[in-house]
DNA sequence: AAGAACTTCAACCGCCATAGG
DNA sequence: ACCTATGGCGGTTGAAGTTCT
């Protein structure tokens, strides 16, 4: 899809190169094709990837886009004023060390706290104009806003917290979750078959949210009725409660 | 309502460090 | 000691989305 769309578009965006590497956008169908390699050889080798896998993806572009995006610990939504704070804190220490500040930071890649620190921060140190102070009279605005949701999620979440153990214990026992993460794997025959969300577009099809819950784990939709039900339970502690969900897995706000 | 300006973030690039032959 | 392959890191880009005028 993407070769028709974006052909000429731009150069080398969504194009497959002399070499014969795809570049641009990851499908749906190349984020599976990664995330069945990485369940059956792990992480790293990742330049045969496009060999075992049958990606036309090179290795760089594979480790980025696990790294970044498909990796099934990663936390999803807002920075939390908490690990803002942590942040600018580790900044003033080590400078642009975002790898090593991104240790710090439980799910969060350098990639977004890179991206984060550069938005927010970055351009306060210049002398404020007409149009920074409004740019930040904005990010003021939003983050009171977050603050608010974010105080009003942590005192949902002390409420359903034994409501989530308990489907998580459910799900362990159900569905012999070996990764150290919370995407429901569905058994077909022989196979254990992930649901992984694919890609970034679908979740926005399909009204997709990743919740943080206790601040720390990503809960993605389930693909099978048995699943459903339990993960059903989880996305209607949103709806009961509204503005539960933080962004959706792109991050932007819909 | 529409276009301009701005923001966000996924993905790329180049460089560097390290391991292995 | 040198070369090559690989992976990791930080900087940058640009498409898409959002806000402003």
């Amino acid at each position: 899809m993407y070769l028709g769309m974006m052909a000429g578009h731009h150069m080398g965006w969504g194009i497959i190169e002399e070499e014969g590497w795809r570049k641009g956008p990851w499908t749906a169908e190349e984020d599976g094709l990664l995330i069945e390699y990485v369940k059956l050889h792990g992480e790293g080798r990742w330049n045969s990837v496009a060999r075992l896998a049958g990606l036309k993806r090179n290795g760089k572009s594979c480790r980025l886009r696990w790294v970044n995006y498909l990796r099934p610990e990663l936390k999803r939504g807002q920075i939390t004023p908490h690990e803002e704070s942590i942040i600018l804190e580790l900044h003033a220490r080590w400078g642009n060390r975002w790898s090593t500040i991104a240790r710090s930071l439980p799910g969060r890649t350098d990639n977004e706290i890179k991206n984060y620190w550069r938005t927010h921060f970055k351009k306060k140190a210049k002398v404020p104009s007409d149009a920074s102070e409004k740019a930040k009279n904005r990010f003021l605005r939003k983050k009171q806003f977050h603050n608010q949701q974010h105080q009003q999620q942590q005192q949902h979440l002390q409420v359903n917290q034994e409501e989530v153990k308990r489907i998580l214990a459910l799900l362990d026992e159900n569905n012999d979750i070996k990764m150290p993460c919370f995407w429901p794997q569905v058994k077909q025959g022989m196979e254990t078959i992930s649901t992984y969300p694919h890609h970034t577009t679908d979740h926005q099809e399909q009204g997709f949210n990743y919740s943080m819950l206790n601040g720390n784990v990503s809960l993605p939709e389930a693909s099978n009725n048995e699943d459903n039900f339990l993960w059903d339970g989880l996305w209607n502690l949103n709806d009961v409660h509204g503005n539960f969900s933080s962004t959706c897995a792109t991050g932007k706000a819909s």
